[in-house]
DNA sequence: GATGGGTAATAAGTATGACGTTTTCGTCAC
DNA sequence: GTGACGAAAACGTCATACTTATTACCCATC
C-alpha cells in the first residue's frame, strides 16, 4: 500500500471508501465506531474523522443509538472526485463508464461550442498543438503518447468553455479517456476519423465557429458512445 | 438560526463554509484550529471534524506546521449539493445561477432523449400529469403551485434517463427554476410557449420519440438561457 | 391481550489533557 | 554566503471521561 504520510483517517477512508462503493456493504448495513477502531486500530478520533467525510459523500448517515448506516446507492454524492475514482476501480466499473461517458456526451459538445467563442489567444494554440500531436501519435502503437494529448485537448476545451462547472469534469473525462486506452489492449491504433474532427474541433474554436464546434465535438462523443458495447459490457 | 439537533460539527460547518464560498476567506487564508475553537467555543474534536468535511470539498487544505489554507475557487468541489448551496445563497448568487443554468442546457435534452427510450409507463404517467398541472397552473399569480409542477416534471425526466449522473442533478435543476421564480417578482406568468413545449416533451416522450423529445427540451433549456441576462446580470 | 408510559441500556457526540510528528524558520558555525 | 543543526509551531493521534439522544424492553394499566 502507499498510504505513508496521508494520515490516519485517509487510511480508513481509502479502505471503507471502495468497500462502500463497490456495495460490499448492502445498504443499511451499520458499521459501529468501536468495531471499526479495534478492525484498523486506531483511536475513535480517526474513525470519528473518517466517517464525517464518508457522510459528507452521503455514503454513510450516522445516528445516535444506532451506528453508522450504509446508505442507499442513489444518495451517494457520484461527482465527488473520489467516489467517482473508487466505483472506477471497483467492481461496477462498467457501469460507472457509462454513466460517465453518456455525461460527457451531453456536456463536451455545449463545451466546446462555448469555447469557441471564449476562448483566449493560448487556449487555441493550445488547442491545435494537442491535436497535432494527436496526429503524431496516431500510428504505431503509441497509445500513450496518444492520451496524453488526448486527455490535455478535452481539458483545454472545457476549460475554455468559460464554465467551472464544465471546466471541473476534466478529471472525469480523462478517467474516461483512460479506461478506453486500457481496454484497448495496445494494438489497434486510434481511429483516424476521431483524429480528424479533433483537428477540426480545435479548427472551428480557434476561428470562433460556435455551430461547428459543437456539432464536431458531438460527433467525437457519438463515437466514444459507440465503442461503450465493446468497452463496457 | 435553525441549527438545533445537528450536532456542532454541522453548526461550524454551516458558519465557514458559507462564508469560505462567498470568498470572505481570500485563497490562502490560514485558519488555526485553536483559534476557531475559541471563535465557536467548542473543543478540537468539534473543529477537527468541521475541518475534515471542508477539506473533503476541497476548501481547505490542512498541513502541519502551516494551519489550514484555505484553497482557490478552481479547486473547489463545485458539485458537492452543499457548496452549490452556500454559492447560491451567497454573494455570487448571479454567477453560480449561470454555470448551473448552462450546465442545465448541456444536461437536460440528453437525458430527455433517453428518457424517451428509458422511461417507464408510470414515469410517463408523472410527466404529463405534471405537464397538464403546469397547464392548469399557468394563468393567474398561481406561481408556487406551477414551481412545484415545473421542478417535479424536470426531476422526473432527469431520473427516467436512466443514468445516475443525471439523476442526481434533479436538486440542482430544482433550485435554478426555484432561483428563477423568485426573482420573476411574482407577478409575471410563465411563458405560454414553455407551458406548451412540456406538454409537447411529455408526449414525446410516452411516444418514444427520442429526437423529438431532445428538439423540445433544448427549446426549454434556451428559453432559460435566454432569461439569464434579465435573472443574473 | 393490547396499549401506553417510564426506565435502563446503548452508541454516538463532546470535552480535555497528553504526547507524537512534520514542517518551517532562525541561528550558528564554517 | 552557505550549510546544517535545533527549536518552535501547528496539526495528528491517543486515551479517557463524561454527555445526550434514541431505542428497546419491561411493567403496569386498561
Amino acid at each position: 500500500m502507499e498510504n505513508e504520510g496521508k494520515g490516519l483517517h485517509a487510511r480508513v477512508l481509502e479502505s471503507l471508501g471502495p468497500a462502500i462503493t463497490a456495495g460490499d456493504y448492502p445498504p443499511g448495513t451499520v458499521l459501529r465506531t468501536d468495531e471499526l477502531e479495534r478492525r484498523f486500530d486506531v483511536s475513535r478520533t480517526v474513525i470519528r474523522e473518517a466517517i464525517r467525510v464518508l457522510e459528507s459523500m452521503q455514503l454513510v448517515a450516522s445516528r445516535r443509538r444506532v451506528g453508522v448506516t450504509v446508505r442507499p446507492a442513489e444518495e451517494w454524492n457520484v461527482y465527488d472526485p473520489r467516489v467517482i475514482g473508487w466505483r472506477l476501480a471497483g467492481r461496477d466499473r462498467p457501469r460507472q463508464l457509462r454513466s460517465l461517458t453518456v455525461l460527457r456526451s451531453a456536456v463536451e459538445p455545449v463545451a466546446a461550442g462555448l469555447a469557441a467563442t471564449h476562448a483566449t489567444p493560448e487556449q487555441c494554440a493550445e488547442l491545435t498543438e494537442h491535436a497535432m500531436g494527436m496526429v503524431a501519435t496516431s500510428r504505431g502503437q503509441q497509445l500513450d503518447a496518444y492520451l496524453v494529448h488526448d486527455t490535455a485537448f478535452h481539458r483545454v476545451v472545457l476549460s475554455a468553455s468559460g464554465n467551472e462547472m464544465f471546466a471541473r469534469l476534466g478529471d472525469v473525462v480523462a478517467a474516461v479517456l483512460t479506461g478506453r486506452t486500457q481496454h484497448h489492449v495496445m494494438f489497434t491504433d486510434p481511429d483516424p476519423a476521431a483524429v480528424t474532427l479533433h483537428v477540426q474541433v480545435a479548427e472551428a474554436v480557434r476561428t470562433g465557429d460556435a455551430e461547428r464546434a459543437e456539432a464536431l465535438t458531438r460527433e467525437i462523443t457519438l463515437g466514444a458512445m459507440a465503442e461503450l458495447d465493446v468497452l463496457a459490457p
